[in-house]
DNA sequence: TCCACTTGATTGACTGGTCAGTCAGTCGTG
DNA sequence: CACGACTGACTGACCAGTCAATCAAGTGGA
């Protein structure tokens, strides 16, 4: 049996389909076009995946399980102040985007904003997230740091959606999308979820 | 010639249209789908429209005039303050879904939050809903009713970021979605933005 | 009144192109 | 010689869009 081979080809199936539906998006990427990009023949994109759809799936699943263990762990952080709790998922999100802004916009487009295609398969693991996010509010609020007159689920779809939207801005060129934009985001975010735009 | 035929088979495709894309998906509804729904031949959905893609694009267009005029008129009103024109546009949004659902997850899933295929063909019209929201904040900031600090693009964002995934919410029953939640939501939203969630 | 003709609405069978997925076979290595 | 990695030509299904034909309603000439 072969060692590790030299290059792990699944690999990269999996990171050429990222380039490939960021570009084209996934309904107008023909399998020949992962295949094409990740240097390798058609076939063997069949070897690794069941569908073209097992190769998105794929990709989501691996970055999201990521997500629920970012907001899980600060949720369960006894160090952490609810604000804070939420500045950490902030951050973990929008460092994401900074980290692979390729495969963050494959996701968020073909997945997380497509509910009624793919998001359907996933929208177990999506509505997770907004769980979680809502226990770290409705914490807050038991604790007295978040007022009480809030649902935390509003909250939590107010707070992701907030967030999403404004990577979808950067993904599309609706807003500028610098190192200092990403860092100020962060804070911004959380600032104006916590503090409201009207001045205290 | 005819006056106006006794149904007006044009608005009865569009109808149609409406019903088979919030429940199928744009990709995955034949054309063939939507002229048997409508109940009319296969070739005249043809003969009103270009493609199945202008079908969606005359949706979304019909729709979005309407809201960048509500946008507009709560921005050019005198009487209003800031606050209240949020609260005019997220009512505005709303009620919109309230009053067809169908339609609103149709614009929603596959033009607004698909800004890779149809989206990009629209993404002047969308902006200009971002815009002037964005003004209505700089508005508000400039009279001094919201702080200073956060940059008017980033609020509006933000707000129709956050409304937009409210309505995705119950589209995809993440959330209870009845008449009071309706209402609920409308104040919710604008308050939740301008006050922040922490208490006061 | 009747018919010939025009014009747009309407029909649905058909075609041409596109791909996802298959499969028979080659290659490289133990 | 076994077995997994790998190849890429091929096929079967699917479907958007076309088009030739039919229908229905007006128009005007005799």
């Amino acid at each position: 049996m072969a060692k590790a081979p030299p290059i792990d080809k699944r690999r990269q199936i999996l990171d050429a389909a990222i380039r490939v539906f960021a570009r084209q998006g996934f309904h107008s990427t023909r399998v020949a076009d992962i295949a094409d990009e990740a240097g390798v023949a058609y076939g063997l994109v069949y070897h690794y995946f069941k569908s073209k759809e097992e190769v998105l799936n794929e990709l989501f699943s691996e970055r999201w399980a990521l997500l629920l263990a970012a907001i899980d762990e600060a949720d369960g952080s006894t160090e952490l102040t609810p604000r804070e709790k939420l500045e950490a998922v902030a951050s973990f999100i929008v460092d994401s985007y900074r980290h692979d802004p390729e495969l963050m916009k494959v996701i968020i487009v073909e997945v997380t904003r497509a509910a009624n295609s793919f998001g359907r398969t996933h929208l177990t693991e999506i509505r997770k997230a907004y769980e979680s996010i809502a226990r770290i509010v409705a914490d807050g609020q038991a604790a007295g740091d978040f007022r009480g007159d809030v649902d935390p689920t509003f909250a939590s779809m107010y707070f992701y959606g907030a967030i999403e939207q404004l990577l979808s801005g950067w993904i599309f060129d609706l807003v500028p999308a610098s190192a200092s934009d990403f860092e100020q985001a962060k804070t911004l975010v959380v600032e104006t979820i916590c503090d409201g735009l009207e001045p205290r």
